[in-house]
DNA sequence: GGTAATTGCTCTAGTAACTAGAGGTTCAAG
DNA sequence: CTTGAACCTCTAGTTACTAGAGCAATTACC
């Protein structure tokens, strides 16, 4: 048995975050001391590692809910977590390959203006300003929603 | 001039994103028609293009933002500029790399598990949920910020 | 010129996944 | 027994939007 804080250091996972996936039902509530603090067991520290894992995966905290209740389940059901696996595959290859190009991208507006800016010039004349607004030179498909954020997902 | 749903169509920002954008400053209040409708010029449109790139190659607004008032400038200033686009690309380096890895690590996940899940099957020995739980196998550093979110940064 | 459909307006609240802070209580060490 | 760290709950803030309510203006068509 041991306190929130400890179990902080053990995982990784930060103090207000715990409480947090306690909240969002995906950390059961614990056993409380006599004075009314969490106390936690080493099954609750494996599933916050599971949990932490799965995150550092880039899995919603909606997908990791739903592999938690999958442990607890057997047959069929369990091809389900395969599916939530190869999803989030598949996600993190577009998402690479759209990274790339836009770091491509950042390459050559930087590349563009790698000489000391001097007195004399003008924004009008800043290869890297010009490079920002020029959308016409990259050709290729950029992605609806921005870099560094989930795309929404369908509620069912 | 023309309206907030042209502007809208013609650079397939949103029209309450236009709207934000003007809240947070990025965008400045336009024209109103006499009855209060908001009317753009092609100025607003190049301006917001911009925004719209920039957002893509995964600047944050502040970025954005600063980004716009060194157009107006000249000078040392502009090396401001450079620098925020050669910070982004490496932030993108590193989360390419990141991703790349995290990729990897859901490909063995996946594969560990491609046969159809029988009923005699039970999560203890699914092989998708044990690679998530897996965490030891994984010996590369993981971020201390999940997927899909940019880092937090500090102000100033 | 009338009317209906579309588009616009403001405002509030909701999203993900936390993080930060206020103001108070409990625990562990010395 | 005191002190300071760690804990408690609760609220509000973050980013970059998105959704909806309830109403006003504009546009299309006859």
């Amino acid at each position: 048995m041991f306190s929130i804080g400890q179990l902080s250091r053990r995982t990784g996972v930060k103090v207000p975050t715990i409480r947090y996936y306690e909240d969002r039902g995906l950390l059961p509530q614990p056993e409380r001391s006599s004075g009314n603090q969490r106390r936690y067991d080493e099954q609750t520290l494996k599933l916050l590692e599971f949990i932490r894992h799965t995150r550092q995966l880039g899995l919603p905290l909606e997908d990791v809910s739903e592999l938690i209740s999958l442990q607890e389940q057997s047959g069929p059901a369990l091809s389900k977590a395969h599916e939530i696996a190869l999803r989030q595959r598949d996600l993190l290859r577009e998402r690479i390959e759209e990274l790339q190009k836009l770091e491509a991208e950042l390459e050559r507006i930087s590349n563009a203006c790698t000489h000391p800016h001097v007195e004399a010039e003008h924004a009008g004349e800043c290869a890297v300003l010009n490079g920002f607004s020029d959308h016409g030179s990259c050709e290729h498909a950029h992605r609806s929603y921005p870099v560094g954020r989930n795309p929404p997902r369908k509620t069912g």
